[in-house]
DNA sequence: GCCATGCATCGACAGATGTGGATACGTTTC
DNA sequence: GAAACGTATCCACATCTGTCGATGCATGGC
């Protein structure tokens, strides 16, 4: 759409052309990330997009053992159960946390190398 | 408001009451996260938190000199000039960007050291 | 078996978000 | 000055999201 084979003919540098007159476009030194990377990213990212739901995972990390069932966890964050329940399923579809049921109660404990997975992720796509 | 201290006086042991008919409620090993520390954690990652943002970084990082123009983004992602200059003013807007007009063109670069603050305030927090 | 408890799911609602067309603004060129 | 160009802003719209009351579903205690 953009004649970009064209524009070869002109000169020998079609891109980088400098000073006044010429293109904005600078040239791409490496390849830009994947889609699916990029999508990846942005889920667990979403995970982490509500305050709610980084304070959840700061509470159940300060927690012994690094457990804590959703009666550890509403009044701290101050919102209703069933509120508190949806945070946390969506800290678990995005491989932040892990849900095990022990009688009456649901434990949720962090997912040991998922944030540092994503923090290298991240460095190689940005970075 | 929780009367920590008048609890000291049934048993020596108020927390981690074990085994069967006990509370759920483990105890805290330190302290969670600050209300503050949360919120603006969430909002970088409410920039990440779209596919679209993502790979306008990455394709910001893998410009020549690190930067590059909007007119260098609209066609890898296939949007609108509108909604890029939208998402590029969320990512401005969260500290992982930074805008410079040259002659007719806006050109954005990465901020230098916003990512490993971001992931080091995360480590703080949560690990 | 029956009730209480802890938690997930459902339904509903207000507010936020991604998207693009139309348009305004600043800069460069003629 | 006028026209062209690159961007930002405005507006509208469909969709998503956070929130909570009501309800269902297990498990444990009586």
């Amino acid at each position: 759409m953009h004649g970009k084979m064209a524009a070869m003919t002109a000169t020998s540098l079609p891109l980088a052309t400098p000073s006044s007159g010429g293109a904005c476009c600078a040239p791409l030194v490496r390849a830009a990330a994947k889609p699916d990377v990029a999508r990846e990213l942005a889920h667990v990212f979403k995970a982490l997009s509500d305050p709610t739901r980084v304070q959840l995972l700061s509470i159940v990390a300060a927690h012994q053992d690094g457990e804590a069932c959703v009666c550890d966890l509403t009044e701290p964050v101050g919102l209703a159960q069933p509120t508190v329940s949806h945070h946390l399923k969506v800290l678990v579809d995005a491989g932040l946390l892990t849900r095990e049921q022990r009688g009456r109660w649901a434990y949720y404990s962090l997912v040991p190398g998922a944030l540092d997975h994503v923090a290298h992720t991240l460095r190689d796509t940005v970075g």
